[in-house]
DNA sequence: GCCATATCGTTCGTGTACGCACGATGGCCA
DNA sequence: TGGCCATCGTGCGTACACGAACGATATGGC
């Protein structure tokens, strides 16, 4: 890796008024990104599964707490566009891990549910979804990690 | 917005054995998908040109401090896949604000670099950058907001 | 009962994100 | 000098992510 390409002398950024030089490294969105990166790779390691992800493996954990929900809900509770759950909730029923049935008293909507195979599947995962939260935050102390916890609660 | 699914009575999650129940909301890859969900939100309707998303304007930002970069080595000072970043330079440079050549000293590379219209562009955005991640931090005091970069650095 | 309004699920288009395989090129060392 | 291995950029396949538009259905106010 030679061919570090100089820097300029000053990064002229026009926003850096005499206050703290803007860097994109320090930005929260930037570090969210690079963070969630982090994450999701850990979890496909470390989950068991590399063919569930992690939008997959939350889906399926909330539908093992309900029984049965809509797909809008279940969106709801997992914080997914109504659009990308769509595609999600499609390929779990594609590997019958998901089965859909119309909800009787809403014509408009669709109720969902684990298969049997689907139930086995995510109570194999559960065993494994605390050691993928460990690991993501293994370079914090105890204290940091509940801290951290609770601020990006804060900002959700 | 009724029928909101009645609970189970226990959420059976084979993982709970006596510790903490495992909740889905409070596992850290989950609450950072949220987190930069929403921090890209923010960004789409605060940076100023809607056209331009997070990742561009990372690497406008990298590509206005350093002259010229390769295509790999922009990459890794933004955290990108060398397969996503040929989607993003392909994008900039459709609209003019990136431009390219191949570098002299080696054939395997290409050498970007910001076009007029390119500079002026950041140089735009980048005034409205810090009221972004200001934005992104709003829910948080500005102790908490400095935890949280700090904390988010150790883990990327 | 009727109609304006809202919700539900789908589809389309665009953009990240990454693994994998490929061909071309470069660096290094026997 | 020749060959091995790494790197560079590209292309393909898959998956999230979301805005916008759509048709079907439901609801509340009149």
């Amino acid at each position: 890796m030679r061919n570090v390409a100089k820097k300029q002398q000053e990064p002229k950024t026009a926003a850096s008024s005499a206050s703290r030089p803007y860097r994109i490294e320090e930005q929260v969105g930037y570090l969210l990104r690079r963070a969630h990166q982090r994450a999701s790779a850990i979890f496909q390691v470390s989950i068991g599964d590399p063919n569930i992800t992690p939008t997959q493996y939350s889906s399926m954990v909330k539908l093992n707490e309900y029984s049965e929900l809509s797909q809008n809900l279940l969106g709801r509770l997992v914080g997914m566009d109504k659009a990308t759950m769509q595609g999600v909730v499609r390929r779990l029923k594609d590997r019958r891990l998901v089965d859909s049935r119309p909800d009787p008293g809403d014509a408009r909507r669709t109720l969902l549910s684990l298969t049997t195979d689907g139930q086995r599947t995510v109570n194999k995962l559960l065993m494994n979804g605390p050691a993928v939260s460990r690991e993501t935050l293994k370079p914090l102390s105890g204290p940091e990690q509940r801290q951290l916890l609770e601020l990006l609660s804060k900002i959700v």
